[in-house]
DNA sequence: CAGATGCATAATGTATACAGTTGTGGGAGC
DNA sequence: GCTCCCACAACTGTATACATTATGCATCTG
C-alpha cells in the first residue's frame, strides 16, 4: 500500500491536452463546420485558402480533407476542388431508416442493462433539451440523447455506426423547421421512450424508436421536399 | 442529329483508366494488403519504408495513411507509428451481428425485387465458388456473392455498410480453417437462401441468412478462440 | 546491478519549392 | 457574331528541405 501518486494528475491534464496535430486539428474544424451547416452542400474548399484561412501550408491542410473525404464529408476528385459533399434525399431516408432498424435492435440491449442512474441522467437529459432555445443547441442535445440512450447497450460497433449515420445527417434537421412546436413532439416522444425502458417494456420501447425516427425522418424528408419545390 | 463522335471510346477509355494520385494508388494496395491478410494485425506502417517501396516521397504515403486511418483499416496517434489496425474478437462478433441484422432487413427488399436474370446470376455465382481450391479466391467470391445478393436491394447506403463490415473482417475468415468442408457447408446455406429468394418466401430467407451469417460468425469466433488458447 | 539520465539517431509533422493538370479568357479564323 | 484554339492563370499533386518529437543506447549514479 502507498499513497497516491501525486503526478498522476498531471498525467491526466497530459491525456487530457493530447497534442494535436496541426491537420488533426483542421479537419476537426471543418468537420465541425459541416456537421453545424456552417459549410453547406458543394461549397468548395481551396486548398490555398484554407491553408491561408488557418495560417497554415497547405500540407496539413490536403490530410484533413483526404481524412474527411474517407469520412464522408467530403467529395474529391482528382487534380479538382474538394467540395463539402451533398447527401441526396434517398440517402437521408436511408439514414433514418438504418438508424432505426439499429436502434430498435439496440433497445434491447439497453432494457438489459441499464441502471437506475443512467435512467436518471436520461430523464435529466429530456428536461436540460426543454429548456433550450437555440435551434443548433438542441440539434446537438438530441444527439447526445441518443447516444446517451444506446450507449447502455455496451455495442460499441453499432453505437460507433449509428452515431456516425445521425452526424451526417444532423445538418438538414435544420431544414425540418426551427419550429419548438416539432421540438417538443420529440420531447415528449422522447420521454415515452425512457418511460418504456424504465418499465423494461421492449415491446413498447422498440415501437417507440421506430415511430420517434420515422417521424423525424418524415419531418427532414418534408422539408427537404419543400425547400426543392417551394 | 450527327454521327458518334468517335473520341467517345477514348473518353470511356479515359474514364476507365481514371488516372489515379499516386497517393490513391498507394492507399489501393495498402487496403487489399490489409483486407487480404498480406500485412496482418499489428504491422507497423513506417512512412519512410513504404515511401521507398514504392519509390515515390512520404507525402502521397501520409495522405494515403490517413484516409485508411478515417476509415478504420490503420491506427495512429500523433507523432508516432502507424500501424496496422487490430480488430478485437468482440468487435468482430459485433460486426457480424449488424451484418445479420442488415441483411435480414435487405432480404425483404430483394424480394421485392430480384429478376429472374439476377437469380441466375447467383446460382452461377454458387457454382463457381465450388470450383476454387485456393482459399483467398474464396472469400473474394464469397464477398461477391452476398454483396451480389443484396445490391438486388436498391439500398445503396446499407449495401455500403455491409460491405464495409464484411470486408473490415475478411480476413479473420482466414483464420477458420483452410478447411473446404467448411467451405462446402457454407456453398450448401447459399443456394438455401437462393431457393428461398426464388420462391419469394421472405421468412424463409430471413431465417436462412440469419444462421448463415450466424454459423459464420461462430466459426470465425472459435478459430479466434483456439488461435489464442490453442 | 537496477534504474535514471542524457545524447544520438530515426521517425513523424510542417513548410517551401517544383511539376503537372484544369479551367478560363481573349484573340484568330470563319 | 460565333466557334475554336491557345496562352496564361489558378489550382492540385509531388518532392525536397526543415522542425519537432520519439526512441534506443550508452553512460552514470545509487
Amino acid at each position: 500500500m502507498q499513497t497516491a501518486n501525486p503526478l498522476e494528475s498531471l498525467k491526466i491534464e497530459r491525456g487530457l491536452l493530447e497534442r494535436q496535430t496541426t491537420a488533426g486539428y483542421v479537419a476537426d474544424s471543418l468537420r465541425a463546420a459541416i456537421q453545424s451547416g456552417r459549410l453547406s452542400d458543394g461549397t468548395e474548399l481551396n486548398q490555398v485558402a484554407l491553408a491561408e484561412h488557418f495560417g497554415i501550408s497547405r500540407v496539413p491542410v490536403r490530410e484533413a480533407l483526404r481524412a474527411l473525404e474517407a469520412e464522408g464529408w467530403v467529395t474529391a476528385m482528382p487534380h479538382r476542388r474538394a467540395v463539402v459533399a451533398a447527401v441526396s434525399p434517398e440517402r437521408i431516408a436511408e439514414s433514418f431508416e438504418i438508424r432505426a432498424l439499429l436502434e430498435t435492435h439496440l433497445i434491447e440491449k439497453v432494457i438489459e442493462r441499464i441502471t437506475a442512474e443512467q435512467i436518471q441522467r436520461l430523464k435529466a437529459a429530456c428536461n436540460r433539451m426543454d429548456e433550450l432555445t437555440d435551434h443548433a443547441e438542441w440539434v446537438a442535445a438530441n444527439a447526445e440523447f441518443h447516444h446517451e440512450l444506446l450507449s447502455s447497450a455496451s455495442s460499441p460497433l453499432a453505437l460507433e455506426l449509428a452515431t456516425q449515420l445521425s452526424s451526417q445527417v444532423e445538418r438538414y434537421l435544420r431544414l425540418s423547421g426551427e419550429s419548438v412546436i416539432r421540438e417538443n413532439e420529440a420531447g415528449g416522444e422522447h420521454r415515452a421512450i425512457v418511460a418504456a425502458v424504465a418499465a423494461r417494456d421492449v415491446k413498447a420501447a422498440r415501437r417507440l424508436i421506430h415511430t420517434h425516427i420515422d417521424n423525424t425522418r418524415q419531418r427532414v424528408v418534408d422539408a427537404i421536399g419543400e425547400e426543392e419545390n417551394p
